[in-house]
DNA sequence: ATGACCGGTCCTACCGGA
């Protein structure tokens, strides 16, 4: 059994005793981080050799985006992909031993206005998703694409489906380019095997919001998709909420999945 | 009102987050 956790964890340094509550208490044995925030020189690689996670793939940049995949189980065929040629630090993949591949992924938020002919950063959500269908569409055998993918698919994947559809990361546009992804290979996603789609599931949380939990005013951004020989593999799937309630915590709950391997 | 907070840096103001 592997215990993978996808976590966006805004800045892996200021959030080191956040990981070790989670190392504590779930002990997983890859870490999967979107949104490190340091260029790899800096990057706090001592506490997780400390705590067995001596094997790294990591992908990072100054101050913004970054991912990193830390593990406890050897990790082969490190492998980074520069989507869009924008030089962004949004995707590392690698081997596991079983030969799965497990990607990485932090997709562009896309700013404000959900128009990709006046948003630039819009424009580049879009193009960033068209590259991984045609990348998608070329893989055999099993693959795990996780991460933050910004984007929240279903209308119970937010608070409000009404209010929310011209609201960057629940509108149409975005959702069928992502469909588009998830059909490009044989996704299963398993985030909603676990909690079916009747259900509200969220990831994220706004810091705007005082009482965030009372309030719920979430969106499912996260993802953890296999490829569908897998399904049969998979234990179990959590959003670990409560650790969005920690001391100075990331927006991002971590989304934790046990699959034999 | 989602709603006024985060972390990082070009660092004491602004950007990006979403």
């Amino acid at each position: 059994m592997v215990k993978i956790v996808s976590w966006n964890i805004n800045s892996v340094r200021a959030r080191l005793t956040l990981l070790d509550q989670l190392m504590k208490e779930d002990q997983p044995d890859v870490f999967c981080l979107q949104e490190t925030k340091v260029e790899d020189a800096s990057f706090p690689t001592a506490w997780f050799n400390d705590n067995g996670y001596i094997n790294h793939a990591i992908k990072g940049q100054k101050g913004h985006h970054g991912v990193a995949t830390l593990s406890r189980i050897p990790l082969n065929d490190i492998e980074m992909i520069d989507w869009c040629d924008k030089g962004d630090a949004r995707y590392v993949g690698c081997g596991l031993p079983d030969g799965t591949r497990l990607h990485n992924f932090y997709v562009p938020a896309g700013g404000d206005e959900p128009n990709p002919d006046d948003n630039e950063k819009f424009d580049h959500k879009l193009k960033f998703l068209v590259e991984m269908e045609a990348w998608a569409s070329k893989l055999k055998d099993n693959h795990i694409l996780l991460g933050d993918l910004n984007i929240a698919p279903l209308e119970t994947d937010v608070w409000s489906h009404k209010q929310l559809l011209k609201v960057v990361s629940h509108t149409p546009i975005e959702i069928e380019h992502m469909d588009r992804v998830f059909k490009s290979h044989d996704w299963f996603d398993v985030m909603r095997h676990f909690i079916p789609p009747e259900e509200k599931l969220f990831s994220w949380w706004s810091y705007r919001s005082k009482d965030w939990a009372n309030a719920n005013k979430g969106r499912r951004l996260d993802h953890i998709w296999v490829s569908g020989p897998l399904k049969p593999k998979l234990n179990n799937m959590i959003v670990k909420k409560e650790a969005r309630g920690w001391l100075k915590p990331s927006d991002h709950a971590p989304v934790i999945i046990e699959i034999d391997l």
